[in-house]
DNA sequence: TCCTGATGTTACTGATCGGTAACTAAGAAG
DNA sequence: CTTCTTAGTTACCGATCAGTAACATCAGGA
């Protein structure tokens, strides 16, 4: 079973690519799918088309793979952040709806974010990953408040911690109560949290 | 190392209580201590005073002992909403009040919500934990906009995903941004989201 | 051509997992 | 005292886990 579903992904991953980025992106597709403890080592070389041995010349231990993982998403969350002020300067508002609108879109098919699942399956507080979550979110949070900032809103901390909790809680919420629930009106939800915040 | 968790748990559980409910005891504080698959059943009977043998005549596998714990954890719910509407009878804002205080104090000690975690952490989706998990958030989001229909809001429906979405977020990112983050101020953002609106 | 380094392959270790069999101890009921 | 039920004990099963050793392959560079 397990190895049917490695060799179906293993189609996904361009064998081009050198064993250590063949990894990650088997690891990226598995974790995301099944989360990091129900996922063997064994099976991410397999659907990465290598083995455990490379495997374990590339990282020092599943930890350090787990958390390269997610080190890896952070940094395409911040390049996310960079593109989108690039397409829209000086419009924080334009910003923030470019954010919103990948996120929902996530919130329907995804089994939310890789991030905070993460810290849910890593109960260890000294896990290499944790660290990791922890500057993530941070950046996160702080990169709505400056936009919030920028907006003008009466109290950009407030507004800030809304829509970030509010985010936070659709793609959570998209795994216990379904990707129809409350999580597909979170638009219009941070529209009205926006309007509360600006409005005359 | 797991035996002296173990060991010092079984020092909170009553002994005279007959040993299924010793177990079911000893899973709730090693689930939300540690997580669900980081807990072995072997840990949870030593935890409990007794044994797997005993443990699997009660519960005929871990999965379903999982879904028992999440059972009585829902239950819990249920009957705290009860006494909060007995104790604050036709005052929807006391009783929301109430609601969040009680979340507010535990997202600072705790490990976020047990049913959401568990939705994380099993991906399985014929787990016989989903359906208790989709239960209950379905019964604490009508609890909500029952509350916010009795309180005579504009967008009920509105309001009580925003008030629901705000609690989960601010459970899941206590985890990853720690307790001190956002989470911290979610009683002045749900004052904010029920004043906006009711108000004028 | 030879050498070197990165890969792949096979087989293994020791630990832990969920789950079970067989037997014993203890208590309550008749 | 006997009987029946429940609980505790020990030992085990097969599977899977993270991680490693030893060896074969194959490229590219000198």
């Amino acid at each position: 079973m397990k190895k049917n579903l490695a060799s179906l992904i293993t189609g996904v991953i361009d064998m081009q690519l050198p064993p250590r980025q063949r990894i990650l992106a088997a690891a990226r597709l598995l974790f995301a799918e099944h989360g990091i403890r129900a996922v063997g080592v064994e099976s991410i070389a397999e659907a990465a088309g290598s083995n455990k041995m490379t495997l374990y010349r590339h990282f020092e231990s599943k930890d350090v793979l787990v958390a390269e993982y997610l080190r890896e998403i952070a940094a395409a969350e911040e390049a996310f952040w960079k593109q989108v002020a690039a397409a829209h300067p000086g419009e924080p508002r334009a910003q923030l709806d470019a954010w919103l609108d990948v996120v929902v879109t996530g919130v329907g098919n995804s089994r939310g974010c890789p991030l905070s699942n993460a810290a849910v399956e890593l109960s260890e507080k000294d896990h290499p990953a944790r660290v990791v979550i922890e500057e993530q979110k941070q950046a996160c949070r702080n990169q709505i408040l400056e936009l919030c900032r920028a907006l003008g809103a009466r109290h950009p901390e407030l507004l800030a911690d809304e829509l970030f909790l509010l985010i936070e809680g659709a793609r959570v919420s998209a795994q216990s109560v379904g990707p129809l629930g409350p999580g597909s009106r979170v638009k219009r939800m941070a529209d009205a949290l926006i309007q509360a915040h600006t409005a005359g």
